[in-house]
DNA sequence: GAGTGGTCTAGACCACGTT
DNA sequence: ACGTGGTCTAGACCACTCA
């Protein structure tokens, strides 16, 4: 596996080996298999490691690869499907639903956040902290943003802070009927408390998942998701989902 | 505006300069203006260009910057809001949709296509181009696979190839009953023939939009849809959907 | 402590759009 | 022709994991 020469139409290096090491990846490897290291991988192929580093970062975008520092580059499963459509006319928290509260504040919200919420600038909101877990790794962190007023029977007593407290939010949100939502999805960025939370470093490609509930005509909670880009598929409607992978057959046309 | 210290907790160079370059484009910037270029940037905080560079990166990635060769970085305009989850009992190309078909051909699909057909895979399918563009720029390339079977009468005769023939296809396909769609959203890299559609580089981060169209219990069309990551923010559901910026503290718009 | 990926540097040259 | 961002190099050191 040398460099090999076909450079009539310039591609850029890191591009033709992505392709070369997409290839092989179909070919000679099986999941979880465990890459040599960059320096060997840059050497072998003939170029600089940081233009190994560039075509490896394209695969780990993919979802092909899974880099870990200390540990190495390992070939990655296909990206699991997280379903995100469903519950349509449930509030979050609703019994089965795949988020575990951790925690849960009650803060002057951002003013991006008061501006979606319709709210005044200045009115208290209750934060939930959720986190969601599938197939034992963690694929998504949550900040759910609640008005004081959508839960307006909300014993402060009995649950000061903490899991327990969000519980109570959740709980008190049910009583609200649900009369529709609204959804987004874009990529984003982790920020450094989310990056640990998904095990990931700060700045990993994220797609946030922009969740507005409607009660009383107005926005009675507002869910900001970050789920891991690397790892995760976004599927919605009824069923399953779509399942279209990479493999060995590319590019008929 | 020189290079602050902070170091008890090394935090990478890049990662804190994307932070400072983020908050002067809230405070000092305005939708459209040209940055310094990358050269005087990096000399101005202190850093090699590649360092800056990284910063930029992460800053595009977040639809904040955008750059083209050869021009400049500007600061982009908030990302658009683009409906995905509409036409929920239309087919594409059904009146009014989004879309303007662009090309025809007819091959034997993929092997990962085929499989998500449910057909044989040897069996011809009709693949239709289609390009998305909205505010004037492009943000999304299309391929729809249908299956020859989907479109048992159509005539190959009168529309040979090209854009009238995406739209004979189209046409026959209205005939059939829509039962229902599935959809998944994943991150993928812009191949390069979709990146020069979408005028940006080869594996530049896209949204793709996989959907799966469901009549006489199969799966009669698959759509693959490579949305602008950048400068896109796909919305579902039944209205326009949510907002939320970054942002100083006001929300002029 | 050895080995991994992550960050950073200071250069060089290239491809592209504008003038 | 010039200035821009894009690619590439050959090093160095750091942060982390694991034996």
């Amino acid at each position: 596996m040398g460099t090999t020469q076909l450079e009539s139409v310039p591609e850029p290096k890191y591009w033709h080996l992505r392709t070369v090491l997409s290839e092989a990846l179909d070919s000679e490897f099986s999941v979880g298999e465990i890459l040599p290291n960059e320096r060997d991988l840059a050497a072998r192929f003939g170029v600089a490691r940081a233009t190994l580093r560039q075509a490896l970062e394209q695969l780990e975008l993919e979802g092909r690869l899974q880099r870990r520092r200390g540990v190495g580059t390992t070939v990655a499963p296909p990206r699991m499907g997280v379903a995100v459509g469903t519950d349509q006319d449930a509030w979050p928290g609703a019994a089965g639903d795949a988020w575990q509260p951790a925690d849960c504040t009650l803060v002057v919200p951002p003013a991006a956040v008061a501006t979606a919420l319709e709210t005044g600038a200045e009115e208290p909101v209750h934060v939930v902290r959720r986190s969601r877990v599938s197939h034992g790794q963690p694929v998504a962190a949550e900040l759910l943003y609640i008005p004081a007023a959508s839960v307006p029977e909300l014993t402060a007593i009995d649950a000061p802070s903490g899991a327990s407290r969000a519980r109570a939010v959740l709980r008190e949100l049910q009583h609200l009927e649900l009369e529709g939502q609204d959804r987004a999805v874009e990529l984003g960025s982790a920020r450094a408390d989310d990056a640990k939370e998904l095990d990931r470093l700060p700045g990993a490609p994220v797609l946030v998942v922009t969740t507005r509930f409607l009660a009383d005509g107005r926005t009675a909670a507002l869910s900001v998701a970050t789920y891991r880009a690397d790892t995760c598929r976004l599927t919605f409607g009824d069923t399953g989902g779509v399942e279209i992978h990479h493999g060995p057959e590319r590019q008929a046309s």
